[in-house]
DNA sequence: TTTATACATTTGTACATACAAATATTGTAA
DNA sequence: TTACAATATTTGTATGTACAAATGTATAAA
């Protein structure tokens, strides 16, 4: 019984985090970014100018990203993000937004908000909370 | 500050899936399954022994698959799935699991119910069922 | 100073996925 | 019975992703 409870629960997580997924995918595809596209953006301009190691995005990534190079390839392509070697250590890279890029965010941030809105539209407040409470009670190995 | 609690909320759904999901990946890898190779299978076997259309196989998906039969090349080819020519209706196909995926399957049952407690195991039954109920609500265009 | 080790990023390769267009079959209206 | 539309699946192509190996740079030990 509990454990029919649990499976229930693992789907449900699992095709709700599909849905969304696909409902910001399809709001980035308007822009012509994917959803790590537009998550690095964001964490560049959460730099306020400062400029990030590509190991520091990486970090930040909601979801750990095996090719952070190539997705930054995309970005520099479209004019979003500049990138230079560090000059302490020549390993490291710097990246950044570029104003460009900056520009882009801000026409998406509004119609972000929308969408998320949209999406939990059916929940009050206190649903909200006691979602993001349960939710970080979930455990993993990884 | 809704608008936050929005927000965090929407983050927290995803992280949430994208976490399960891994945490599933690398089960089903370890007996070179993708999540959705296992599903198609899983499908098949509650179809108890009767062929299932490739588009039937497609509605009852957790994910909505674009490309079903290459899913399905792929089961064939690890001889867990046979396919058929439907009679009635040549345009068709007939997919059915055979005792080589249901064995896969059965070794795959205790392993999945484990990992799904693993994960869950911070919650219990009232936290599950809420959980379940306030997913419900989310609204999606697609 | 040479050698080895650790670090940060990039590249190669195989595989997965999305989307549109193509193919094959069936049903239907003139 | 022919032509056209609808249905079901397959294929082409571009793109995305995972993983391992390779490259380049810095640090530390002998």
């Amino acid at each position: 019984m509990e454990q029919e409870t649990t499976r229930k629960t693992v789907i449900r997580i699992l095709t709700s985090g599909y849905k969304i997924n696909d409902e910001l995918s399809s709001l980035f595809k308007k822009f012509d970014l994917s959803i790590p596209q537009f998550n690095v953006l964001r964490i560049l301009r959460g730099q306020k100018g400062k400029p990030a190691n590509l190991s520091t995005v990486q970090e930040h990534m909601i979801h750990k990203m095996s090719n952070t190079t190539r997705l930054i390839d995309k970005l520099i392509q479209k004019g979003f993000v500049k990138r230079n070697i560090c000059e302490n250590n020549r390993r490291k890279i710097e990246v950044y937004i570029t104003n460009s890029g900056l520009h882009l965010l801000k026409s998406i941030d509004d119609r972000l908000d929308n969408k998320e809105s949209f999406i939990l539209e059916n929940l009050n407040i206190e649903e909200k909370k006691e979602l993001i409470r349960i939710l970080s009670k979930i455990k993993t190995t990884q």
